[in-house]
DNA sequence: CTGTTAGCGCGTTCAC
DNA sequence: GTGAACGCGCTAACAG
């Protein structure tokens, strides 16, 4: 078999390097230069500095779709979030960024601004780049994702919230109960007529229905419900405690589904000289940056983004370098709590 | 040639469903079935709809690993952002997403945590992986990423800034302009001693910059520099007010290199009752939501973060999909403007 | 409009 | 400790 082998790169698109290229410099064999990337130990000293020091003259860079294709491994993972614009989101996948980068693994992203269908044709996509595993964000996904996910093969964990019917692995916390957790400290507070304020992603909808079973054990009327659009979540604060104060002069109590939109209605408050928590209590979710710093400071339930992808990632990785007699756990619930300040 | 052709896949861990097993099913060739995904107009109707009916019966996914490997192109962005934790970035990574996923590409995202060796590493990685394109923030960057990039021949933007010098392509603004230009605003307006508070990465140095070119003009004192850490901007901006509150009392205004910094400054003041703009002026610095909802609303230069990334984007494919004949433009000024609210 | 023939660059057996 | 064969799943030319 005659390779075409140009004489030096003097003319055009120069080819990229390649470990063959590296390995006839070298005066090797290309498994030789393999094994000096992947397995450093199995190749004498000498062999491996020599050509260590010529795949740095040569500047070669593996081809990591060649070594995928052949080695079926990425090492990426892939995940969806609703979108990173939302600081809760940013924190985790910064935690497995983190994780990930650290264990020489690569995080390939997707936003599904909330939708299931995007999610859905995202994973196929990440599938498709045979991805080593799947980051989701929730438990609610289409029967088409699920039915993917399983085809593929591939571990997949679930984050933010908890289910008894997980696709595989699970970290999270259960919304229902931090809904719940909220509705009866706001309770024993001595609130007795309360609003729930947030979007309508499956999470926030958990969060309201465990806030209105809280209030129902103590025979309090179902939470008065605003909507907040998507986008500007100051705005929406701001919006939604306009509402608040001129048609449900009645509450006397507010739980934001996100201390953002709590801190939107905290600056309209301040604005329009309504006392917190005198005159309405405030309560937030999630005790980010904000939530401490505004003023007055914000109750609010903890729960940490960042851990969450560290978990996952976590998760993740123990399963691909999984010892199937140690099998890594596949649940976490990582909980929550809630911070009281002087909002509420 | 003889396959092992597994009957049925009732055993094991059934490998992956590849095109040669729809094109066998479907009764073609492996070929038409690419050509049904890749260029469904070349194929006869009655063929195409076939096919398209294994394609989904079997739950066929192409694997992209191979296709790229042989085609050459894998139809992946990569992006280093320092961090997607700060809105300004991770609106620029959504207008970068937005714009890929809508032509049919995908971003592969790298945090650099403002580090330039991590850059570097990331790029690496990147052109591993053979994306398309790399898109970076700032316009300072290592030797080795710069010699990397133009080895690999691959399309490059740097964004959120300007230079004389690029890479490649280029979309940005000024930030010595932007600087400058809010020191001509305050000299204006009528401030005599000027802070800047901001970090330490580059762009932020620019707009250091600009200020002072802009103060020495009017002959003013150099600006008092503080100099926030990472974290959390809020708290820096809180710390920086209380600085400037006890050791810089001559201080009329401050401009901060972020507005969320500015914000935490706002909320200090509110706090000691330091008014705003008769005691100390602030202005921002991106128009992020917050400095509209503040009070008092913030004086801030805009910049939109999510069209430098829907811009760059845009060129990228611009220059992948090129006409050689019309090249595209290979450096996209976006500008700034100075938008005056009550604050400065 | 459809099929055939060659690789893309690498890792994985196995041998030596 | 090192090397040779083979194939991962696909696309690019060219034929027909």
């Amino acid at each position: 078999m005659h390779k075409k082998i140009s004489a030096g790169d003097a003319a055009g698109a120069s080819r990229a390097v390649t470990k063959e290229d590296v390995a006839r410099a070298a005066g090797v064999s290309h498994i030789t230069v393999s094994r000096v990337i992947n397995s450093p130990d199995k190749v004498a000293p000498a062999t491996r500095e020599k050509v260590q020091e010529y795949i740095a003259r040569m500047g070669y860079i593996p081809n990591l779709l060649a070594g995928g294709l052949a080695s079926r491994r990425t090492r990426i993972i892939a995940a969806v979030v609703p979108t990173i614009g939302h600081s809760i989101f940013a924190e985790t996948v910064r935690g497995m960024s983190d994780y990930l980068m650290a264990h020489d693994y690569q995080l390939l992203l997707g936003q599904s601004d909330y939708s299931e269908q995007i999610e859905t044709e995202l994973v196929e996509a990440f599938i498709g780049r045979r991805v080593d595993g799947v980051v989701l964000t929730g438990v609610q996904h289409t029967a088409a994702t699920r039915q993917r996910l399983k085809a593929a093969g591939i571990p997949v964990v679930e984050t933010w919230d908890l289910t008894p019917d997980p696709i595989d692995m699970l970290a999270g916390f259960s919304n229902v109960d931090a809904g719940a957790a909220m509705g009866e400290y706001l309770y024993e507070q001595g609130y007795r007529r309360i609003a729930f304020v947030g979007g309508e992603d499956p999470r926030g909808v958990a969060r309201m229905a465990g806030l209105s079973a809280a209030l129902r054990r103590h025979r309090l009327r179902a939470p008065v419900r605003i909507t907040v659009a998507p986008g500007s979540f100051l705005q929406g604060g701001r919006e939604a405690m306009v509402q608040l104060a001129t048609q449900h002069a009645d509450v006397d109590a507010a739980f934001f589904s996100n201390d953002v939109i709590a801190a939107g209605a905290v600056l309209e408050c301040n604005r329009r000289q309504i006392r917190i928590p005198e005159d309405i209590a405030i309560a937030g979710f999630a005790n980010l940056d904000i939530a401490s710093e505004i003023n007055p400071p914000l109750t609010t339930v903890h729960v940490s983004s960042h851990r969450i992808g560290e978990t996952a990632a976590q998760m993740m990785l123990a399963r691909l370098g999984g010892d199937a007699a140690a099998p890594a756990p596949t649940v976490s619930d990582l909980g929550f709590s809630i911070v009281r300040r002087q909002s509420a």
